[in-house]
DNA sequence: TCAAAAGTGTTCCGTATACACCCATGC
DNA sequence: GCATGGGTGTATACGGAACACTTTTGA
């Protein structure tokens, strides 16, 4: 009658670190794939929503039990053959993390993104995918901040557009721009000299999520 | 064990017809949600890719065999009791379609999507989410042409963008912005009077689907 | 004193907006 | 002729790009 097929979530956790776009990925042990790299994923269960079967694959697969990760749906993968054991239908999640060290209980490690160009499965496209949709929604929304840390400068906040986006931004305009915008960042009132020269004011996260007008990558 | 899930396709089918923005529904003829209205959906087969299972539902379950239909995927929505019968995982659909006639042998029928306030499981959800995808893509897409017929004028076009996202456009900087615009439109040399007034070149859609700078709403 | 990075001011330019105006048809 | 809608031209405003310049620290 109606055919049940095994629903798994990946997730494609990003963050900007040693200057380089880093996604969240282990080295598979065992047949299919065996040696290639892998997004964390898991099978969700009966009774649970899929959001929360991405926080439970975050915080057991992905070793980040209640960090910091923004998290949203990205895309559905169900093409027959994307795992030659079994069919599987995969709800990928996007998150977007700040530098933070990776699970050695978990077997996770960083990997700059450049550098994944053989993965297992249809990993590779699913990660490219979830690349491609942080770039874009750097553009319109506030997600930037979601790369940095609880406090940061305007000019760590840039350092983050430039590595997603592969290309320099001016850094006055950049400053203007995300200050200007209501609701991007809000100071914190005590400044840093972590990156030489003049101290540059901290910043926290501020409530507002879009960018009206956006700021274009081109 | 891995749990298996019956997974579904749901499909929100849009148009603009009588100057309103209208989904492609029919209404259930028994329980659960009886009589409210539903969006046309089925589930995916074992052998089956999630793109092809789309077309089979728009084809068989919409009634809409071989018509221009935009279809993309949606979302996925999975809270393990949006259907009280069973779990079903749904990926939804979003389909941009010309001014057709609805299936009467499918029972299908377009109605306004602002007077589709009671509908059966999570489906206003899914229905509303479509719409403001749908809003969001014209800002920086020429998809709006996928609610026009192979030929149209400007001013047909104008008054897709003008319902969707419900809001005057001036109708001389509307022109200048899609004539301008590199391969969004195509002139096609013939012109027609069915506006009233003075004849209007007619066009089909451009190769181009990214608008740069784009449209914005507001 | 100098280098380095933060932050401000200013000029220039492209695009959106608002609207005056002309064009080509049906009635 | 006149109403109706199609299409062009033009002045203004706003935001981004480019860049000169000042500020504030560490070495």
């Amino acid at each position: 009658m109606i055919p049940r097929i095994p629903v798994s979530v990946d997730l494609v956790v990003l963050t900007v670190r040693s200057q380089q776009l880093s996604a969240l990925v282990w080295r598979r042990d065992r047949p299919p794939y065996e040696g290639r790299w892998a997004l964390s994923g898991g099978f969700i269960k009966l009774e649970e929503d899929l959001p929360a079967a991405a926080a439970r694959v975050l915080a057991e697969r992905a070793g980040l039990p209640g960090a910091p990760v923004h998290l949203e749906q990205l895309q559905t993968y169900g093409y027959p053959d994307r795992d030659p054991r079994q069919r599987v239908v995969s709800v990928a999640y996007l998150g977007l993390a700040p530098d933070l060290p990776a699970s050695t209980e978990a077997h996770m490690s960083w990997q700059p993104v450049a550098e994944l160009t053989e993965m297992a499965f249809d990993h590779r496209r699913i990660m490219l995918d979830g690349v491609e949709r942080a770039r874009a929604k750097l553009e319109y929304t506030s997600l930037g901040a979601a790369f940095c840390p609880p406090e940061f400068t305007v000019a760590e906040l840039r350092r983050v557009y430039e590595i997603v986006w592969g290309r320099p931004l001016d850094p006055r305009n950049f400053h203007r721009k995300v200050t200007k915008t209501e609701g991007f960042l809000v100071q914190t009132g005590r400044t840093t000299t972590r990156d030489g020269g003049r101290p540059a004011m901290l910043h926290r996260r501020g409530p507002a999520v879009l960018l009206h007008p956006p700021m274009l990558r081109i």
